[in-house]
DNA sequence: TCTTGCTCCTCTAGTCACTAGAGAAGTTAG
DNA sequence: CTAACTTCTCTAGTGACTAGAGGAGCAAGA
């Protein structure tokens, strides 16, 4: 039923370290302890920290995460917070998209323009140095 | 002719302390100072300023800048080695668009889902609670 | 000349989410 | 019993700044 830290990883795919650090920010609760001192978990800490797990997969913080956790805990709440700590996410991943994509599309034409030649021609060093090309004048 | 270091984050929009940073890890040189121990810039301290403010805004790592500067600082090399970091940050920026793209996926998905009535249930919880439903499965 | 208010100085510590490493102690297999 | 492995605690490092304390310089107005 009980098992160490090294196991929880294996089940998770979350390092040792990264466990007893969730730990240490309260992110999971201080898990029992052994004879040994060693921590001891069960399936519940399985559950919890591969939702932790995922959410940070998904690009979440970790405050979001202890938001969501506290409400996954109170089932009979409305679930419009939840929705809004998503709403939030998915729109500051859009604006990361837009502007990732407005870096690349600048990127290439440097790239593009440049000769291969020698520093003094190169048109990247150039867009980088001239003032007048910076993105916010895009 | 030699300005003190708010007129240079002024005319660069860096901000001072990061003027300071930048000095201090070494990608400026050290400035000279004033009778009372002020920073003195010109207008070279700007265009290299400005050129490592466009870096960053292009989401280049201090250490790539690093590399550039010293090969703009030799227009006779090649500039083989520019383009290979410019293409390899562009590779980069491709790698982080695709990922950000597939979470919006399944972030979208996700709220789509969810009926917006109690946590208990809530199709996002339920997302990031089932371990199956893991980005890497898709 | 004095004062007010701004800028500047140095230094330390904090951010985020871990990661690395040291040194010691418990555990397991042969 | 020993060797190899896992776990423990603790500290410090990462990147690129940002914040704050406490003190000094400087320019303009009364």
């Amino acid at each position: 039923m009980a098992f160490p830290i090294g196991e929880l990883a294996r089940q998770t795919a979350v390092k040792v370290p990264t466990i007893r650090y969730y730990e240490q920010i309260g992110l999971l609760p201080e898990a029992p302890r052994s004879e040994g001192n060693r921590r001891l978990y069960g399936s519940t800490e399985v559950e919890r920290l591969n939702f932790i797990r995922h959410a940070r997969d998904l690009g979440f913080e970790i405050e979001d995460i202890r938001e969501l956790l506290a409400m996954a805990a109170q089932p009979q709440s409305s679930c419009h917070q939840v929705d809004s700590i998503a709403n939030n996410h998915l729109a500051e991943i859009e604006r990361r998209i837009a502007s990732l994509t407005a870096l690349k599309r600048e990127l290439t034409r440097m790239i593009e323009e440049c000769g291969h030649g020698r520093v003094c021609d190169c048109r990247i060093i150039e867009a980088l140095a001239d003032h007048s090309q910076c993105l916010a004048e895009h």
